[in-house]
DNA sequence: ACACGATATCCATATACCGGATATAGGGAG
DNA sequence: CTCCCTATATCCGGTATATGGATATCGTGT
C-alpha cells in the first residue's frame, strides 16, 4: 500500500471524497421507488433532493426503461429493465442453484407456499418462492421483503447472525407491521435465543394477520447461515398439532439436506470451538 | 408547449443533449454485466470505456451492493441490491397479478414447466416460471432471456409485434443459440405468419438441444400481445402427438382465461377492422 | 372559472467527472 | 527463482457537465 501520499491531504476541500454522486443518486431513487412507487414529489422529499434534480434523474431513468411512469397519474414504479437486469443476480446464485431441487421437492404435494430466502440490507428477500395451488397468500411472491424481527423467515437469519448485528439491529426503529407484530427488544431477544436453541421459527400473524411460518437456516461449508428455508401457511393449519409438527419435520430435513448440499457437515457445534 | 426557444439554439455545443451521462453509463455496465459477468477489462472492452472510468464507476456500483465481486477472480456480476430493487416490478405488474392463478392450474401436475414471459428491448424476459418437478430443465429459470427469433415464446411475441418491429428486428443480427436455431429472415417471416394463422408457436431445439416449447400470446384490453404463456418441455414429450395435442390445448386455453381476466373479448377479428 | 399543487424547462456557475499517466499486484513462462 | 506482461488501483488538472433557484406550463379539484 503506497501509504496514501498524505492521509486526506487531497484537493477536495472538506475532508469526504464524493464520487459519483450522480449515479449514488439514481441508484438512491431508484430502491426509494422499488419500496415506495409513487409520485414524483414524495419521491423528492422522502430523499431530499431538489426538484430540479429529481426530474432530471427520473426522465433519464424512465427514458432507459429502469423507471416506468403511468401517464394517467404520473406515479413512478420500477421499470422491466430492472427486472431483466436483476434476474441476472439468481442466474449466479450458487446458494439457490443447490436448494432449488430440495425446494421443490418439499413443495411437491404441500398446502403451503415454500420459499427461499436471503438477508439484504436488514430485509428478508425472497429468491424462491413457490406457492401453494389452490388459495392464494398475498405477499407471498416475489417483490415483498420484510424487516428481519417480523415473520419467521426474518427471524432465524437474524437470531444467526452476527451479535454485533442484531444488537444494532434491535437498538434501530423495529416496525410494526400488524398489531401481532413483536417489537420489544427484550422480547425479541429472548425469541432468538429460543430459536437458536431449537434450530427454527415460528410467527403467526406479525407479517399478516391471517397467516403464519415456520423458518429453519440453511448454512454453508463454513458454518455460516446464509439463507433460509421459510413455509408459509394460512393460520388455520396451525391449529393441527401434528400437522405442524410434520411441517416442521418436512422443514428441517429440507434446510438440513440443503446445508449439506453446500458442504455444511452436520458434526456437534462443540467441534467448532475445540 | 412553449416552443423550446429556437429549435436547437441551445448553447451545449453540437446538438444532442448529453443528460446524465454517468448516470446513463453506470446503468450500461450493469446491463453489460447481466450478460456478460466477468472481468472488468472485458467489460471495459465490451463496452468502449476508458480503464480509469470504468474502475470507479464498478467500485462505486459494487460498494452499494449493486454489483458482487468475487475476491478470488475478481469477476463482477450483479448483486443482491438488484435483485431487490428489481422484484419491485413484478409487486406492481398487472399482467403477472392477473395471470398467476391461472398458470399455478395450469402447471398443476404437467410433466413440463410453464412460464410467463414478456416482451423487453428484443429479448423475452420470464415473469413466471414453474418449473416441473422432478427434471431440471436447465436455462428455465429467471435470468436467462433469449432473442426474440428463438424459442417459441419469443416468436410469438414478435409474431403480433408491429410490422415495422417485426421487419427491423429480422433486418438486424440474429444470433444462433444452437445448429437448429433459424436464422433466414425469409424462413422467419413465413413462420411468423403460420403462428399468427394457428394462434400458437411451437419449436424445438433451436435454443436448447434437448427442448422444445409452445406458447400462445395473451391479449389486452385493447387486443395488444402483452405476453405468452410458454409450456417447456423435453424434447421427447413431442414425440407423442396426442400427449402435444393435449398440452396445446391446455396452453390456449390457458393463455385464453388470462386475456380475458385482461378485459381481452373474444370476439372476431373481423370486427376490428369494421 | 379560478387557484393551487404538481410537473416541466431554463440558465449561469461551481463542481464533480474524465481520462492520460503512473504505481502496484498478480501470475505465467523460462 | 526472476523477469515480464497483463490486470487492477490511484492521482490530478482542465473542462465539460450537473446543480438548483427561478420561471413557465399543466391539470385537477372546488
Amino acid at each position: 500500500m503506497p501509504e496514501r501520499k498524505a492521509a486526506g491531504r487531497g484537493k477536495t476541500r472538506s475532508g469526504a471524497a464524493p464520487a459519483l454522486k450522480g449515479v449514488r443518486r439514481a441508484l438512491e431513487v431508484l430502491e426509494y421507488l422499488a419500496v415506495h412507487p409513487g409520485r414524483a414529489i414524495d419521491a423528492a422529499e422522502g430523499l431530499g433532493l431538489s426538484w430540479a434534480t429529481l426530474h432530471r434523474t427520473l426522465s433519464q431513468l424512465e427514458q432507459g426503461g429502469f423507471l416506468q411512469r403511468d401517464p394517467e397519474s404520473n406515479r413512478y414504479s420500477i421499470g422491466p429493465r430492472m427486472w431483466f437486469i436483476g434476474t441476472a443476480y439468481l442466474a449466479n446464485h450458487a446458494v439457490l442453484e443447490a436448494a432449488q431441487p430440495y425446494l421443490e421437492m418439499a413443495a411437491e404435494g404441500a398446502d403451503f407456499t415454500v420459499q427461499l430466502v436471503e438477508q439484504a440490507d436488514g430485509l428478508a428477500v425472497t429468491l424462491y418462492s413457490h406457492l401453494t395451488s389452490g388459495e392464494i397468500i398475498t405477499k407471498s411472491t416475489y417483490g415483498y421483503h420484510f424487516p428481519l424481527h417480523c415473520g419467521s423467515k426474518g427471524q432465524v437469519m437474524l437470531a444467526y447472525a452476527e451479535p454485533a448485528f442484531i444488537d444494532a439491529y434491535l437498538a434501530g426503529h423495529l416496525e410494526r407491521l400488524t398489531p401481532e407484530t413483536m417489537t420489544e427488544p427484550e422480547v425479541l431477544h429472548e425469541q432468538l435465543a429460543t430459536i437458536r436453541a431449537q434450530g427454527f421459527a415460528k410467527t403467526e400473524g406479525d407479517v399478516q394477520r391471517f397467516t403464519g411460518s415456520l423458518s429453519a437456516p440453511v448454512f454453508n461449508r463454513s458454518r455460516q447461515v446464509v439463507a433460509a428455508v421459510c413455509f408459509i401457511a394460512r393460520r388455520s393449519l396451525f391449529r393441527d398439532a401434528s400437522a405442524e409438527e410434520e411441517m416442521v419435520e418436512l422443514l428441517l430435513k429440507t434446510a438440513q439436506a440443503i446445508s449439506i448440499a453446500l458442504g455444511w457437515r452436520p458434526g456437534d457445534l462443540s467441534e467448532e470451538y475445540s
